[in-house]
RNA sequence: GUCCCCAUAGUUCAAUGGAUAGAACUGCGGUUUCCUAAACCGUCAAUCUGGGUUCGAGUCCCGGUGGGGGCACCA
């Protein structure tokens, strides 16, 4: 029998084959095949409940025909994996220990896992839009979500076959560039002169601004009309603009860099400006776009909430916005990038304009006669600070993005330092940059996306239960085992026999269902499966660590522990990294 | 007003319609001449409420209560 990367593709393809082939089922019959209960098996199949009961047969007699015809098939070899009916109907699928070797003997690289889970995305172009901050703003704690969310994802399309293109879709073109330009002038500021935090001291002027044009009628005329002067094309204040943007962009590049997040396209929303007449007038010509109480909007007739509720493309004033932008930039990526999906990773708030934009551009794309991409928002949560709300500084003010990693870091090396004192100033500086900024990502990611969390440094960055520093600590544990006996991970496996205790079986069981939690991970999206599996890989490790010694059993065992280990180490290291996290050999 | 999301142990969270609802923290009780105790093991403890669908419901449908969010020109 053939070991598969996901065992329930062979499993679902020889429940379907024997069931035909048997005459017990028809075409109709889904097997169902489900990650199982450790107590019951490796993996089971549901679907004979639901059948039997359609065809007045009783459930656990069909199941056990249905087994007796898996066994005609020859499909299964009895000494690797053991079928059985139980419960109500369920047929169990229980791998033995040779079955589990092979598995692991088959996927001993980070090449071979990737390789194996290839086909899950082939052949499609992915265009992932997260993290989008706005220009002359410095990012805040508001853009980790979609920043975090969004690389992992990257990783894991990539892992899966997908050719993705990361694409950062930065707020550039915003009302908010009249108040800084009019502030700008008045205040004599060289956005390019060289301080320490250029952006932050744009933040600040932006928000005096903003103040002064409260109180001042007349300065916000002023406003408006340097905002009048840029769309026109102004050439000073073109020029300033570049530069507040190019401040900026400088900014988040400094925190791309230290969260390891390089994009292959910035194109903010200046950049489809002009593309918006071609909107207005092909969205008219289609017949699906409006005059609307002085702006054209598009209204969706089939729809019982947005036949009334408009998407507004371009408002009285005569100006565009980001429903027109957002239209003007699907054209762009489905005509230029070829893309086959995009994924919006962005905040749930904002779900009823996804929701728009899509129908939409379903409705428009195939009228101009081009393809309709897979369209799809991610959405997620919000951060909670104290008391439930919205996390924020004490002011009132959102977390700086910076700021808050600084923090993470900082914590992070004070804690190594006390754990860990006989690590050089250096290393420990390393290790807590890896741990700290890790903390925050895993910290994100281990939700499911669309809930709301509390954050909490001391749970984030705590060694106990679901954390970064736990696994990170399970990785360099093992590394640690390899420097005890001079092997480098995945050598001194030759003489490994079948594994035997219980804690063995239950890791190398563990190890085997990396393949369908990868799957479930990418079928929705939500890397916090990937996360729960990554944490109960690690725990499976630390009982079989504490209880089964490795090194100096005599050569078979230490062999076959060290495959675990190896495996172990494998899938925890390609795990994180598909989740955006470095990892360590020690800490 | 209307629409969307949420409600699981004292707390923070899990659970693609499937078997006895899983963890972590907290509490209580253990484990170290031994590969990193930053660890491991045991134990107490939960599906908001009323109906319905189903062989089977935390999960799906309808009503209620409580919380969060969106709803005409900011993104």
């Amino acid at each position: 029998m053939e070991i598969y990367f996901n065992p329930s593709v062979y499993l679902d393809r020889q429940l379907r084959n024997a069931a035909s082939s048997g005459g017990l089922f028809d075409d109709s019959f889904e097997p169902q095949i489900r990650p199982s209960d450790p107590r019951h098996g490796d993996y089971q199949a549901n679907g004979v409940l639901p059948m039997a009961r359609k065809m007045g047969l009783n459930p656990r007699d069909a199941a056990a025909q249905l087994i007796d015809a898996l066994k005609k098939t020859g499909a299964f070899d009895e000494n690797l994996v053991v079928l059985s009916v139980a419960g109500p109907g369920f047929i169990n699928f229980r791998f033995k220990a040779a079955f589990l070797k092979q598995w692991l003997a088959q996927h001993d690289s980070e090449e071979q896992l990737k390789k194996a889970a290839h086909g899950l995305f082939a052949q499609r172009r992915f265009i992932v839009d997260f993290s989008s901050p706005n220009t002359a703003k410095q990012m805040h704690v508001g853009h980790i979500r979609s920043t975090v969310i969004g690389e992992s994802l990257c990783r894991l399309l990539e892992f899966g076959g997908a050719s993705v293109l990361r694409d950062n879709h930065i707020g550039d073109w915003g009302t908010q560039f009249g108040i800084l330009l009019w502030i700008i002038k008045r205040d004599g500021f060289d956005p390019l002169a060289s301080f320490t935090d250029p952006l932050a001291k744009l933040e600040n002027l932006y928000k005096k601004g903003v103040s002064l044009t409260n109180d001042e009628p007349a300065f916000l005329e002023e406003a408006r009309g340097e905002l009048v002067k840029l769309q026109k094309g102004d050439e000073e204040n073109l020029t300033l603009w570049k530069s507040i943007n190019e401040v900026s962009c400088g900014a988040f590049e400094d925190i791309y860099q230290r969260l390891g997040i390089r994009f292959d396209v910035v194109l903010g929303e200046s950049f489809y400006r002009d593309q918006v007449e071609r909107i207005y007038r092909e969205l008219l010509e289609t017949g699906m776009a409006e005059e609307s109480k002085g702006a054209l909007v598009v209204f969706h007739p089939d729809h019982p909430r947005f036949k009334e509720q408009p998407f507004i493309i371009r408002k009285t004033d005569g100006a565009s916005n980001y429903a027109t932008t957002d239209l003007a930039t699907i054209l762009h990526r489905v005509e230029e990038k070829k893309a086959t999906d995009i994924l919006y990773v962005v905040d749930s708030r904002q779900s009823d304009h996804f929701e728009q934009l899509f129908l939409t551009a379903r409705k428009w794309l195939p009228k101009i006669g081009r393809p309709v991409p897979r369209l799809q928002h991610i959405s997620f949560g919000t951060i909670l600070g104290d008391g439930g709300k919205a996390i924020r500084t004490r002011d009132g003010e959102p977390v700086k993005l910076k700021d808050l990693l600084d923090e993470a870091v900082e914590r992070a090396y004070a804690i190594v330092s006390e754990k860990n004192p006989g690590l050089g100033e250096e290393e420990r500086r390393r290790v807590a940059a890896i741990v700290g900024l890790g903390a925050v990502k895993y910290a994100d990611l281990m939700q499911n996306r669309t809930s709301d969390y509390h954050f909490s440094w001391s749970k984030m960055l705590s060694f106990e239960g679901n954390t970064a520093p736990y696994l990170l600590y399970a990785v360099a544990r093992i590394h640690s085992i390899f420097r005890k006996i001079n092997l480098r991970p995945g050598e001194g496996e030759e003489m490994a026999s079948d594994f035997q205790t219980d804690v063995e079986m239950a890791l190398a069981r563990k190890l085997v269902e990396f393949s369908s939690v990868l799957e479930q991970t990418l079928s929705d999206w939500r890397p916090h499966f990937l996360c729960t599996y990554l944490y109960e890989l690690a725990g499976a490790f630390s009982a079989f660590y504490n209880s089964d010694k490795v090194i100096g059993e005599n050569p078979p065992t230490q062999s076959r522990r060290l495959v675990l280990c190896d495996r172990t180490l494998l899938i925890l290291e390609t795990g994180l990294h598909l989740l955006g996290l470095d990892t360590l050999e020690r800490m």
